[in-house]
DNA sequence: TTGACATCCGTGCGGTTACACGGTAAACAA
DNA sequence: TTGTTTACCGTGTAACCGCACGGATGTCAA
C-alpha cells in the first residue's frame, strides 16, 4: 500500500525528512541494536564490562547457561568485532573489543538496565 | 552441553554471577532493544523525537515507506506503551508515549546514532 | 602416543518476526 | 444517503534467528 500524495502536515513531513534518521544510519544502528537485543549476548557483554575477561566454560558457569549457547552467542560478538580473543593454553579468554562503542560503555549500557528496572510495566 | 563444573577463575565468576544482569533484567532490556532494533521502528521514534507528533500517512510519507509497514510498526510500538495517540477526526496523530523511557530520548538515542556512524566498519 | 579437555565450525530444526493482503470501522464530502 | 479517505485488525507466508547436535582442531597430562 503506497503513502498518500497529500500530506496532513507537510511542515513536519519536511522537517523528520531533513532531519530524522536516514536508512543508512538506521542499518549501523539496527545492526548494533540487534547484537544487544538478545539475553545471553547482553548478559555476556555486561558480564565482560564487569571482570574484564572470562573463558567460555566460565561464562557459561556464570550465566548458568550452556556452553553450546555461550559459545553461539561468542561467534556473533565476535564477528561484528564487538569483543576480543586473548589465547592461553586451549582456554580462550574473552573482553570487551576494540569496536565496542565506548559511549555505550561509559553511558547507556547501565542506564538502559536501569531504566528498565524504572518501568515494571514491560511485560 | 553442560558447562564445567571446574572455573578457570572462580573469583571472577563469582564476581560476574553477583554482579551481572540477572535473567529478569535482561528480559525487560531486551525486549526493549527489540522494539528499536528495526529499521523502520527506530526511524519512527527518532522522527517522532524530532516533530512532536505526526499521523500515520505523513509517517509512512516522510520515511519513504509504505502506510502497510509504518501501521504494523506502530502496532507495536502502540502495544508496548512506547507511543500515545491522539485523534483528530479520521487522522490518528503519534508522539512519543509515557512509557517512551526518558533517558533513552535525552542522552542515549542520538549518542548510539552518533557512535555508529563514527564506526563504519560496522556492515 | 594416547586420552581427556576447551573451543570452534557447519548443519538442520523449531519458533519468531516482518510484511502484504483483504476486509472493516469511522469520519468527511457531495 | 453514497462514495472516498484514513487507519485498524486478522490472517497467511516467507525469511530470519537462536540453539542443539555432531564432528574437527588444538592443547595439556600421563
Amino acid at each position: 500500500m503506497e503513502p498518500h500524495q497529500h500530506p496532513v502536515d507537510p511542515e513536519r513531513v519536511d522537517h523528520a525528512r531533513s532531519r530524522g534518521l536516514s536508512g543508512e544510519d538506521a542499518g549501523r544502528l539496527v545492526s548494533l541494536l540487534s547484537l544487544l537485543a538478545d539475553p545471553v549476548r547482553a548478559r555476556i557483554l555486561y558480564a565482560l564490562d564487569e571482570v574484564e575477561e572470562l573463558c567460555v566454560g566460565d561464562l557459561a558457569l556464570a550465566l548458568g547457561a550452556t556452553e553450546d549457547s555461550v559459545g553461539y552467542a561468542l561467534r556473533l560478538l565476535r564477528t561484528a568485532g564487538l569483543v576480543a580473543t586473548r589465547k592461553a593454553g586451549r582456554v580462550v579468554f574473552y573482553r570487551l573489543g576494540p569496536g565496542f562503542p565506548a559511549p555505550l560503555r561509559e553511558h547507556c549500557l547501565r542506564q538502559l538496565v536501569a531504566m528498565t528496572r524504572a518501568e515494571p510495566d514491560d511485560d
